[in-house]
Parts: C-alpha cells; sequence; structure tokens
DNA sequence: TTTATTTATCGAAACATTTAAATGTTTGAA
DNA sequence: TTCAAACATTTAAATGTTTCGATAAATAAA
C-alpha cells in the first residue's frame, strides 16, 4: 500500500559526471576560491568591482574567472544597471557536496 | 561559567587553499572520477590492474591519474607485493566537504 | 640467475588554461 | 548625442596537463 523509495532526489540530487567534472575545474584555482571566500565576508552578494579590488589580476582575468565560476552555475549573475553583482549559487554546492558524500560509499 | 566554542576543529578541519585546490584539480577529470567511482562498486579497496581494465587508457597514463590522486591524498596506495591497492581515503573527502560547507557560509 | 609481471618514470606531442593588451559592447550621465 | 564607466571578447604568449611510446625499476616465478 505505501512505497518507500531509498534514495529520494530531495535534498540531494546527484549531478551527472560532466558537472561535477566542471565544478572541480571551477574550484581548482587559487583565485578562483579567494573570489567565492569573499562571500563569507560579504554575505549576500559580491560585485564585480569588488573582485577586481581583492585580486591582483587584470580585469579581462577577472572577467575571465567569474566566467569560468558561472559557467559551473556556482555563481549566478544579476545585472544592475551598468553593474554586476553575483551570488553564490547554494543549491549547485550542496548537489556537488552531495555528489561527493555519494563517492564516499 | 561556560564556554561556548562555536566552530570546533572537531569533526570537521579545515584545509588550507592550497590543498583545496589540489584536490579539486583531482577531482576535475572525467577518468579520476571514473577511478574514484569504482569505490562505490568495489567497496574496500582497489588494484591499479582493475583500473586499468575500467579505463581505455594507456598503462603510464593511468599510472598518472592515480598519481594525482595519491598526491591529492584522495587515495591511499598499498604495496601488496608486486602489485599495488589503493583505499578511499574518507577522512581527506570529509575535510573537503567541510571546507565546502563552510563556503556556503 | 633468468624471465615475466607489475608499476613508475622520461620525453615529446597534443591539448587546455591562464594571463594581459587591445578592442568591443552595454549602460548611465552630461 | 556624446562621453565615460563597467564588463566582455578577441588574440597571442606563456605555462600546465594529458597522453603515449620507450624504458627503467621492483618483485615474483621458473
Amino acid at each position: 500500500m505505501f512505497l518507500f523509495i531509498l534514495r529520494p532526489e530531495y535534498p540531494e540530487k546527484n549531478m551527472d559526471n560532466r558537472k561535477f567534472e566542471k565544478i572541480s575545474r571551477a574550484l581548482g584555482d587559487a583565485n578562483r576560491i579567494a573570489i567565492l571566500q569573499q562571500f563569507r565576508k560579504k554575505k549576500d552578494c559580491l560585485y564585480c568591482a569588488e573582485v577586481n579590488d581583492l585580486l591582483d589580476l587584470t580585469q579581462p582575468s577577472i572577467s575571465h574567472h567569474l566566467k569560468q565560476l558561472v559557467d559551473a552555475d556556482l555563481l549566478i549573475p544579476e545585472k544592475e544597471g551598468r553593474n554586476l553583482k553575483y551570488v553564490l549559487n547554494q543549491e549547485v554546492l550542496d548537489d556537488y557536496i552531495a555528489s561527493l558524500t555519494d563517492l564516499k560509499g
């Protein structure tokens, strides 16, 4: 009468290997790690200009790193007029953590 | 009278950025992800020869990938005579997950 | 000891990533 | 409309990674 589903989609949702790889690559760079860590200080969102202050890189390089993080869905970009702000994607981080937990067996 | 420690060292232990980067890079490759996923099937340990069967790569390439995983401390190598077996390092995975959780804020 | 097996290392080719200079695009302000 | 600011894209150089063939090292077996 009742059906028990052992590994529900919710709350952990497993991503495919291609996405897992992409996120791992995005996380595999010191500058990008520094960007992500800024979210602990600047709680909710981070402005592109702030990243420019944070890293000793030219603007195109920073643009490149932010693109990597956005392409991996770790950051969600939001336009605010001429500026651009980023929000940390908690869900994708959770999914990535779930995949790692799954890997543990 | 009582002292509350907000972020105890135990059970989560935070690694430095260099190590986090190294692990991320090790995880950022399809072949190495496939190797790690084999541990779900072959529960406790994995033999080098088994990895050879798993991946369509030459022996030196597989040796290279296993080295990356060992250098990142994700795999612990154990010699067994002429053979080599690997054990998944649960602790490092836990530390990595803890760092990611920390990143979430 | 000699031979075969297993894994590691070296060297080079192919490919990917990082970085910055130059330039382009978008948007707000004058 | 014109100018300036914020961010993206293109291009090229430097560097790093992946891969394989050849070869070396370690160990087990004959």
